[in-house]
DNA sequence: TCATTGGGCTTTTTT
DNA sequence: AGCCCAATGA
C-alpha cells in the first residue's frame, strides 16, 4: 500500500509506523534517521494528518529544505510547504514576531548575532569602569549564555546564592549587574539574541496560557532531530508545546552529543523515558554509510565513554580499507599531503572533487589546507569559518538595513553613524551613550532631538547628526513605498558605503566591494524570487528577517557542487562523504587543549572524534603534524591519543612522501621543490579559487495568521459517524468508499479506497473528511 | 575633535 | 597573522 515502507529495514519501519505517542529513536551513526524522519512525516501525511499540524524541528535550515524536498517528492510541493519545519530558532523567531506585541517588543525586532551581543556587552564593561581583563566580554557573554538557556533570568539569578557566590569566586561578582543592563539595553533596543529566541519563547507559553494552547492546538505532531543537542531551554519549549497531544517524536544519539559547550544536555535524550514513562523506544542499530572497519574503528573509540546509551552499531558492509594514518613534519607540509592525496584518488578512481571532504577542529586550520588545494587547482568550498554574514563589510550594509527598519538598534547604529566618515567620533558618540542612559532613551531617540537636548556637542557635529538621522528616515519613508531591491540600492548609493569601498582597489578592497554587490543582487534575487506568489513579502524588512538566521551552511549552489567541502567537525554532523581526511590529529588541539581537564569535556571530544570518523563511507584518513604553527609561533606537537584509541586492527600507517613524489611526478626526489610548493607544472594562478560566497534566500514559510484559520482540535471529525460503505471526501485525495473502520475513540482508523490517492489509511481523528452518503 | 599608527592580545566548537 | 585599543599628530 505505501510503497516507501518496503525501502525500510523492521526498526525504520516500526519507527515510521508508530504515529502516535511520545517515541524515542536512537539513531546510530548512519542507520538512515533522516529516511525514517522523512517518511514518518509523508506518512502522516498519508493517515489524513494536516501539514499545517506538524513541526519539525531540525538541526540546521539546511537539513530543512532538504527534508522538505524529499518530502514534497512524495506528496507534492504544495503540501509539502505547509509543514512547519526548521531550526528551533527559525520557528520560534517566526511566531515570536507574530506575538511580539505581547511581549512588549516591534514585530520587526532585530536579532543580535554574537558579534552584537559582544560589542554591547565590551560598552556596558567599559560604561560601568570594570577591568575588562577581568570581566572579558566573551567571557561575560558566555556565562550570559549559559543563564539564559536555563532559564535563569536576573531575578531567578538572585534567588539563587550559590550563583553569586560562583561568580565571586572566579572574581566576577558583578556579572549579574552587566546581564541587568543587557537585557535592558537589548530590549531598548527592539532586539533579541539567539537565547533570547528561546528564552522568550519560553516567556511567552508560561506567561500567556491562552497563547500556549494555540500552539499545543496547533502542533499536534512534533519531530525533533538531534534531540542530544537540545538544551534546556528547548527542551522546556518541546514539553510544553507537546503536553497536549504528547505525539512527540525526538531522534537522537547520545554518542553524537557535541554542543555541550553551549548549554546542549545529553540528558535530555536520557531523561526522555522519565517524562513519558510510557513512550516507545526504537533503536536504529545497522549502519548502511559505512564499510565495516569504519564502524568497528569508530565502536572502538567511543568504547572509552563512561557515559552512553547501550547500543550496538553494526553493517553488513564489506570490510573495505583500513583507517589510514599520515605522520607529516610541519602544517603546511600535512596541507600538501592531503591535497596530493585527495587528487591522487579523484584521478586514478575517476571520482568527483564532492566524493571528499576535509575535516578539522578548528576554523584557523583552514588556512594552510586553503592554500594547499589552491596550489593543487582542486575546486574546494569552505563552510563556515568567517561566514559571509560576518564580514565587515556586509554587517555595515545589513546594518543599514536593521537602522532603516528598527531605528531602536543599537549595535546597527554604533556600526554605521561614523562609517563612510561622517566626522562623528568617540566623544560625541560617548556623549549621546550618557544622554541615552539617562533619559532611558534609544539612542536614535537622542540623536533626532540632539539640537534641544543641550550635550554640550558643538554646532558643526549637530548639523552631521541630523544629516544622518535625515538620511536614515528618508530611506525609512521609501521602505513603505518600494520593494526591498529599490531601497537597497539607493541605500548604497546615497550612503556613500558604495564609493567608499570603489575607492579601495587591493585585491581585499575589490572583494569587499563584490561582496556587498553580492548581498544586492541577493535582494534582487529575493525579490523576483518572492513577488510572483499572491502573499510574497518583499519589503526590506521582510528581506532581513529572512536572512537574519541564515548561516553558511544554509547556502549551497546546486550548480556548482563539485567540490571538495572543508569545514570543522561540528559543521559536518550530519553530512557523509566517500572520503574523510581528518586533519590536525594532535594533541592539544584535538582533543583540545581547553577540554582535557574534565571528563566531560574529554568525552565529548571523543564523541567529537567518533563523528568525525563516522563521516566516511569508503575511507578515513587521519593525519598529525610534528609542528605547528599557533599564536604566531612554531610549536611541537605529539599525536592524538584518540589515533591509538581507534586499534591497531583497523591502522594502517602510510608514509607521506613516497606517495608525494607520484602524486607530483617528481620522482623520488624527496626534498627542496617537493615541499617549496608553486612550483607544480599545472598550476595555472587564479583557477580552482572558491567560489565567490553568495547570498540566498530560504523560502518563506506561510505567515503565521493564514494557519490561526484552521480548525482547531475535532472541529470537523467524523469520529464515531462512519462505517463501511460510506462514501466520504477528502482535501486531496478526493472521494473515497470507506472499506473498513477499526479502533475505538482517539485511535478509530478508516481504511478508504479513494478516487485520487487508492486505498488509504487514515486516522479519523485528524483527517479531514466530510461524509457524502 | 577626529584620524592615524603602533603595541598588545588573542584562538574551540555555533544557532 | 589579524583585531582592538591607547597614545599621538592634524
Amino acid at each position: 500500500m505505501y510503497e516507501y515502507l518496503d525501502s525500510l529495514n523492521d526498526a525504520q519501519r516500526a519507527a515510521v509506523e508508530n504515529l502516535e505517542g511520545p517515541m524515542l529513536v536512537i539513531a546510530g551513526a548512519g542507520s538512515g534517521k533522516t529516511r525514517v524522519l522523512t517518511y514518518r512525516i509523508v506518512h502522516l501525511l498519508n493517515h489524513g494528518v494536516d501539514p499545517f499540524r506538524i513541526l519539525s524541528l531540525t538541526f540546521t535550515n539546511k537539513a530543512a529544505k532538504e527534508m522538505k524536498q524529499r518530502i514534497a517528492a512524495q506528496v507534492g510541493r504544495s503540501e509539502a510547504k505547509n509543514l512547519w519545519m526548521g531550526t528551533f530558532h527559525s520557528v520560534f523567531a517566526k511566531i515570536l514576531r507574530f506575538e511580539s506585541d505581547k511581549l512588549g517588543y516591534p514585530a520587526n525586532f532585530t536579532i543580535y548575532d554574537a558579534q552584537d551581543s559582544e560589542r554591547l556587552i565590551r560598552n556596558i564593561i567599559k560604561e560601568m569602569m570594570l577591568d575588562k581583563d577581568v570581566y572579558k566580554s566573551k567571557q561575560v557573554f558566555s556565562r550570559i549564555s549559559s543563564l539564559k538557556n536555563s532559564l535563569i533570568t536576573v531575578k531567578s539569578y538572585h534567588h539563587h546564592a550559590e550563583l553569586l557566590e560562583a561568580d565571586t569566586a572566579a572574581m566576577r561578582p558583578r556579572i549579574v549587574d552587566i546581564y541587568k543592563e543587557y537585557v535592558e539595553r537589548c530590549f531598548k533596543a527592539g532586539a533579541m539574541d539567539f537565547d533570547d529566541l528561546l528564552l522568550r519563547t519560553n516567556e511567552l507559553l508560561t506567561r500567556f496560557p491562552d497563547v500556549l494552547v494555540k500552539y499545543q492546538e496547533r502542533f499536534q505532531y512534533i519531530m525533533v532531530d538531534e534531540y542530544q543537542d537540545t538544551n534546556h531551554s528547548q527542551y522546556l519549549i518541546v514539553k510544553a508545546l507537546a503536553d497536549m497531544f504528547k505525539n512527540l517524536c525526538v531522534v537522537g544519539d547520545d554518542a553524537q552529543s557535541i554542543y555541550a559547550f553551549r548549554g546542549a544536555n545529553v540528558k535530555n535524550i536520557m531523561n526522555f523515558q522519565k517524562d513519558y514513562p510510557y513512550m516507545k523506544t526504537f533503536r536504529l542499530e545497522q549502519n548502511y554509510r559505512s564499510t565495516n572497519n569504519i564502524v568497528q574503528a569508530a565502536n572502538n573509540v567511543i568504547a572509552n565513554n563512561r557515559e552512553q546509551l547501550e547500543k550496538d552499531v553494526w553493517t553488513a558492509n564489506s570490510s573495505g580499507e583500513k583507517i589510514n594514518v599520515v605522520r607529516t613534519i610541519t602544517d603546511n607540509e600535512e596541507a600538501r599531503y592531503v591535497a596530493n592525496n585527495i587528487y591522487e584518488k579523484a584521478v586514478d578512481n575517476e571520482l568527483d572533487w564532492s566524493d571528499f571532504a576535509i575535516l578539522y577542529r578548528t576554523n584557523m586550520q583552514s588556512r594552510a589546507l586553503e592554500d594547499a588545494m589552491r596550489r593543487r587547482e582542486i575546486p574546494y568550498r569552505i563552510y563556515g569559518g568567517l561566514s559571509f554574514y560576518q564580514r565587515k563589510e556586509v554587517k555595515d550594509l545589513l546594518s543599514y538595513f536593521r537602522l532603516v527598519i528598527n531605528p531602536k538598534d543599537e549595535e546597527a547604529l554604533r556600526r554605521i553613524i561614523n562609517f563612510p566618515m561622517r566626522g562623528i567620533g568617540q566623544t560625541t558618540m560617548d556623549k549621546l551613550a550618557i544622554a541615552a542612559g539617562e533619559y532611558k532613551q534609544p539612542m536614535f531617540r537622542v540623536i533626532e532631538n540632539v539640537a534641544k537636548l543641550n550635550l554640550g556637542i558643538n554646532a558643526g557635529t549637530v548639523r552631521k547628526l541630523n544629516d544622518f538621522v535625515n538620511m536614515i528616515k528618508a530611506f525609512g519613508v521609501q521602505v513603505n513605498s518600494s520593494d526591498a531591491f529599490v531601497v537597497a540600492d539607493n541605500i548604497v548609493k546615497s550612503s556613500g558605503l558604495i564609493k567608499e569601498l570603489q575607492k579601495d582597489t587591493s585585491p581585499e578592497g575589490v572583494a569587499r566591494y563584490d561582496n556587498m554587490q553580492e548581498v544586492i543582487n541577493g535582494v534582487k534575487r529575493f525579490v523576483e524570487d518572492n513577488k510572483e506568489q499572491a502573499d510574497g513579502d518583499i519589503s526590506l524588512s521582510a528581506f532581513l528577517q529572512d536572512v537574519a538566521l541564515l548561516t553558511d551552511a544554509d547556502k549551497d549552489d546546486p550548480n556548482d557542487n563539485n567540490r571538495v567541502s572543508m569545514m570543522t567537525i561540528h559543521m559536518s554532523k550530519g553530512l557523509e562523504f566517500p572520503y574523510v581526511n581528518i586533519v590536525g590529529m594532535e594533541e592539544d588541539l584535538f582533543p583540545s587543549g581547553m577540554s582535557v581537564n574534565t571528563r566531560a569535556e574529554l568525552e565529548e571530544e571523543r564523541r567529537l572524534f567518533y563523528v568525525a570518523v563516522t563521516r566516511a563511507e569508503k575511507q578515513a584518513t587521519l593525519s598529525y603534524t610534528q609542528s605547528r604553527y599557533r599564536w604566531g609561533k612554531i610549536s611541537d606537537a605529539e599525536p592524538s591519543r584518540f589515533i591509538e584509541e581507534v586499534g591497531e586492527d583497523y591502522l594502517e600507517y602510510v608514509t607521506p612522501r613516497g606517495r608525494m613524489s607520484r602524486s607530483i611526478g617528481d620522482g623520488g626526489n624527496v626534498t627542496g621543490s617537493l615541499f617549496g610548493g608553486g612550483d607544480l607544472r599545472t598550476a595555472k594562478p587564479k583557477s580552482g579559487t572558491p567560489p565567490k560566497p553568495e547570498v540566498r534566500t530560504n523560502r518563506r514559510l506561510k505567515p503565521v495568521s493564514s494557519v490561526s484559520a484552521s480548525p482547531s482540535v475535532n472541529a470537523e471529525s467524523v469520529s464515531g459517524k462512519l462505517s463501511k460503505g460510506n462514501f466520504v471526501k477528502h482535501e486531496r485525495f478526493g472521494t473515497g468508499e470507506v472499506l473498513l473502520v477499526e479502533g475505538v475513540g482517539q485511535n478509530e482508523k478508516a481504511t478508504v479506497n479513494f478516487e485520487k490517492g487508492g486505498i488509504k489509511k487514515v486516522l479519523l481523528k485528524f483527517a479531514r473528511l466530510e461524509i457524502l452518503r
